[in-house]
DNA sequence: ACTATATGTTTGCGAACGCAACAATTGGCA
DNA sequence: TGCCAATTGTTGCGTTCGCAAACATATAGT
């Protein structure tokens, strides 16, 4: 995708559209994709040799050695010593993101801003929790964001030492919202939880940081992060879904990308129709998926109050109340009708759980994948796994850098040189 | 995507995976590109100027000619006289798709067999419909697809003289199926209603006639025929829902391509849970789209026995008993539901309608979206457009004409050069 | 008839990849 | 220890392809 440009100050908060020229293929989209192609295989895999890299793009190694060469030269992957190896032929080096390329996460939520620092290939280098006594306004969340990612800067700084090789370069921000967001502008046009409606938040903070920034909601980016480094790794098709405090998101991957639709709302599953009963969700909907699978059901049968994530996956999983395992066994049951339409219109490789979905499935193993197959097209179900995500808390970050990530990804010669 | 070769008889039934050298661009993948680029818009739009391909597809004029000019050779296009216009400047010739080129469609069904041709450009030129007795066996429905490509071969033959202009070339076959197709290889796994369960009836097809064969669900061809020649022309995300005897399709458009998923089955929204009541479909499955939304109910409404779709839009339209426009709220009460659920899923731009679908939507015009915007999310439902289908009868033969035409489209080089 | 405009045509150039020959490095084996 | 096979890096060359620019052509407007 190219962007719409902002000559002046280099900000730019969102991917825009793709223009009309681009339905055809120049001379230079072939250096930028295959620039494109190493860099993303060195981003995902952490390191590999230029003959692995050789092997899978199929180009020739001295294309190879030049497509490095020139990431090398930007600063987006170094090239180190060969590993020790007992396979015949000369040794190959080992191919590396660079360290100090680092994306920064944002992930507002009702009670607090969470700031991350993620280097190229995926790792967490730094997080920090702003806690606030309130839901932020867009205003004060930008606050705590920026204040959130001076905080985070300084800890990668210090992490990379402040040597000629202690450079860091962020390439933008990713943001992580609990709501709809519409992709090509970065407007958050719903945050339930977080009361906001329409809100420019990624302009807010392009502009408070002047960086390059981009927002997403959090399952879209939950669904990217799991299928790079997570349960979904090399599957092209998958569907995941997450629980949370604030109810079911869902998030969508088809043929290895995102699937966003025509704004970027794609994949809303709390409201899917699982139940005649009569009961309303606060929006007035009935029989929607929210209405009957959520925390705050499984607290109140667990007769607990606030809790995080991990102290309710082990109370439901170490549970022996007969009124608990009803409660779980009633969830998994209108989870499965859910998951059901969406296999069925999907047709997914995989389903990932997330959040307290994955402690349903935890709790009673087994029964939402028979479930599924029970009610599903069984030639949908039929080549489905359904997995626990892995990334844990840590998802949102990752997700969330992969998007402050994707444009390099796309275009590795959109950075500038380093000096 | 590339094909699995089948280097000794040229025939090839299925459009295989994509292989990992295809992660990087080579230098001879440009020149495809942008082959196929200015193809598929003298395919789309049936006449442009040269003028008009180098302004779409943002290439220079000098690469344009060339690009036309190998068409040309291959046989792909003709060059015509410039339009008599007002426009200043040397006139443009015009570019349209070679009338020789054809593609045959076949839609087996439970009374008939229907197949056609199409050129390239999307005109229907001849159609043959065998009935049948009885619901055909694959065996008796290739052997009914073989008479009837003969049938429309010959009538193609007389439209195009017998002169040295008159050549026909088929580029291969494609097939709507009623049910579910594993579009790797063509496997037909489930058609209920002819009956057939893992029938490889595209290769059965391909070995009978020797010529290129491909099939996918019937809804899913819809969708795509309505997308380029129809009600959604130059909608990037659309979703196709078809009403028929058999039940209901669902065909899905993402990004301006066919959604398939991980094997051919996406979209398949007739098993979407609808209702708390009671009621099963024949496969078990209680509250059900297909259940609560069905041509037979409609049909037992209205008093009358099996009629052709043309008759019971009629009916319907022109019903004024008090029954019957309860039944279609009803039914269109319960498709709001589905709809409300895909549009949150897909967030698509555009909602199609087929079959009786259309019928009810007809009926009680503005029903269907008012109840859709009240369900679905309002941010997904506020971009969105629920339309009726265009194509009427022919969307079928074109949809499955589009899936012989695509291997050419996405690659022109791959057809020998006209003697 | 003359001018402005738009487009086709031709030519030369540069970018990028593949290929082939050669160099480098390692493991295996006598 | 020395030689060979296997694998990969390196280098120079050829080909393909699109772009830019200069020139040619055709039309509308004055």
């Amino acid at each position: 995708m190219s962007d719409s440009q902002e000559p002046a100050s280099g900000v730019r908060w969102t991917g825009g559209g793709r223009a009309p020229a681009d339905r055809a293929a120049r001379s230079d989209r072939v250096r930028r994709d295959n620039l494109s192609a190493v860099l993303e295989l060195a981003h995902s895999r952490g390191a590999l040799s230029r003959a692995q890299l050789t092997r899978e793009t199929g180009l020739n190694r001295s294309t190879v050695a030049a497509l490095v060469g020139e990431l090398v030269e930007r600063g987006l992957v170094v090239e180190g010593e060969p590993e020790a190896s007992r396979e015949v032929g000369r040794p190959s080096p080992i191919v590396r993101p660079d360290p100090s390329i680092v994306a920064l996460a944002v992930n507002p939520e009702i009670d607090a801003v969470t700031v991350g620092a993620v280097g190229l290939g995926g790792q967490v280098l730094a997080v920090r929790r702003i806690d606030l006594d309130r839901s932020p306004t867009p205003v004060e969340a930008v606050e705590a964001a920026a204040q959130g990612i001076a905080d985070v800067s300084v800890r990668v700084a210090e992490l990379r030492g402040s040597g000629p090789d202690g450079e860091v370069r962020i390439v933008g921000v990713g943001i992580a919202v609990p709501g709809l967001v519409e992709t090509r502008h970065g407007i958050v046009r719903l945050a339930p939880h977080l009361g906001w409606v329409d809100e420019p938040f990624t302009e807010l903070l392009a502009r408070r940081t002047g960086l390059s920034t981009h927002a997403a909601n959090d399952a879209s980016l939950g669904a990217n992060a799991e299928r790079i480094f997570g349960a979904g790794r090399g599957v092209e098709h998958l569907v995941y879904l997450n629980g949370g405090a604030s109810g079911i998101g869902g998030g969508v991957i088809a043929g290895g990308r995102p699937f966003r639709g025509r704004s970027g709302f794609a994949g809303e599953i709390g409201h899917t129709f699982v139940s005649g009963a009569d009961r309303a969700d606060p929006s007035g909907s009935r029989g929607s998926l929210e209405v009957e699978v959520n925390r705050a059901a499984l607290l109140s049968a667990l007769g607990s109050g606030a809790v995080d994530a991990d102290a309710l996956d082990a109370a439901l999983v170490g549970s022996t109340s007969p009124d608990v395992q009803a409660v779980i066994r009633r969830q998994l049951d209108h989870l499965s009708t859910a998951v059901s339409t969406v296999v069925n219109l999907f047709n997914p490789q995989m389903v990932v759980l997330g959040g307290f979905l994955a402690s349903l499935d935890r709790a009673q193993p087994g029964r939402l994948e028979t479930l599924v197959r029970e009610r599903a097209l069984p030639v949908s179900s039929e080549g489905l796994s359904i997995q626990r995500a892995q990334l844990g808390s840590s998802i949102l970050m990752i997700g969330a850098a992969e998007l402050a990530f994707s444009e390099l990804l796309a275009d590795p010669t959109h950075l500038p040189l380093r000096p």
